[in-house]
DNA sequence: CGCTTTTGACCTGCGC
DNA sequence: GCGCAGGTCAAAAGCG
């Protein structure tokens, strides 16, 4: 199975099928600290198995090497808008933000579409009961919005989500047909030479293709349901901070 | 030789 | 209480 590179090491420690999902999903531990209680299942997705769906759950008890503090960087960075509604000082997320909020105007606020280069991001705000249905409106909203031809490099779009609050839950959407994880910048900016054009063309990758949007719905309403369902009765995570904490 | 992956068994929570 | 499904354990195998 491909592997997204995110900058940790992870040891497989099992695997399983999934009901209604003919392909396995695989549950790793981070190895990078003596006892680091993150864990990540990858699966693909069953509507396609070109996208890899990774969770990670637990918050890292060591320090991040520089490319996985980006991209933790981000998914929280864009987070944080999601709870304080304020604009971030990185040209990157505050165009993003603009982005987001134009495209989800008309939906509830639990998600915002991120199209910072190198590559586009979805986050959801999982800790509030909010139900399939509603994101899927959302995503479809955006699919109708925006309509244009892509660079073939943004053609690998990742999506990701993340818990926030109270919850130390993340997941993610990867296209494996492509690039893996690219190499961050040394810093957790993330900047690209023509910012515009990377958003829309970004956006674009997201939305435009309906098979693609078709199948990212279905994946993420399953994610949707699952995380709300592991977490509807006892927690497993009572940590409160998100896992680029250690910056 | 040490680390990782594989894989069947075991544990646990949940719904009926 | 029982069965099912998801998650974890741990021994064996594989690999560099």
């Amino acid at each position: 199975m491909p592997q997204i590179n995110d900058g940790c090491q992870w040891r497989k420690y099992g695997q399983k099928m999934a009901k209604g999902n003919p392909c396995p999903r695989a549950y790793y531990r981070c190895t990078m600290g003596a006892s680091c209680p993150v864990r990540k299942q990858v699966q693909r997705c069953a509507e396609d198995r070109s996208i890899l769906i990774t969770t990670y759950e637990g918050n890292h008890n060591h320090p991040l090497p520089p490319a996985a503090m980006a991209t933790a960087s981000y998914t929280s960075a864009a987070a944080s808008m999601l709870l304080s509604g304020s604009m971030p000082s990185s040209d990157a997320l505050m165009n993003s933000n603009i982005l987001a909020r134009s495209a989800l105007s008309s939906s509830p606020s639990f998600a915002t579409l991120s199209a910072s280069a190198p590559f586009p991001t979805v986050t959801l705000d999982l800790t509030q009961p909010h139900n399939a249905s509603q994101f899927q409106r959302a995503v479809q909203g955006q699919y109708n919005m925006f309509s244009s031809s892509l660079p073939h490099f943004m053609s690998a779009p990742q999506v990701f989500g993340q818990a926030l609050q109270n919850q130390s839950k993340y997941v993610g959407l990867h296209s494996s047909q492509g690039i893996e994880l690219p190499p961050f910048a040394s810093s957790n900016q993330i900047h690209t030479p023509s910012l515009s054009d990377a958003i829309g063309s970004a956006t674009a990758a997201i939305t435009a293709d309906p098979n693609f949007t078709a199948a990212l719905v279905a994946a993420i309403t399953s994610i949707i349901g699952n995380v709300h369902s592991n977490h509807s009765g006892n927690s497993t995570q009572p940590t409160t901070r998100n896992n680029n904490d250690n910056n």
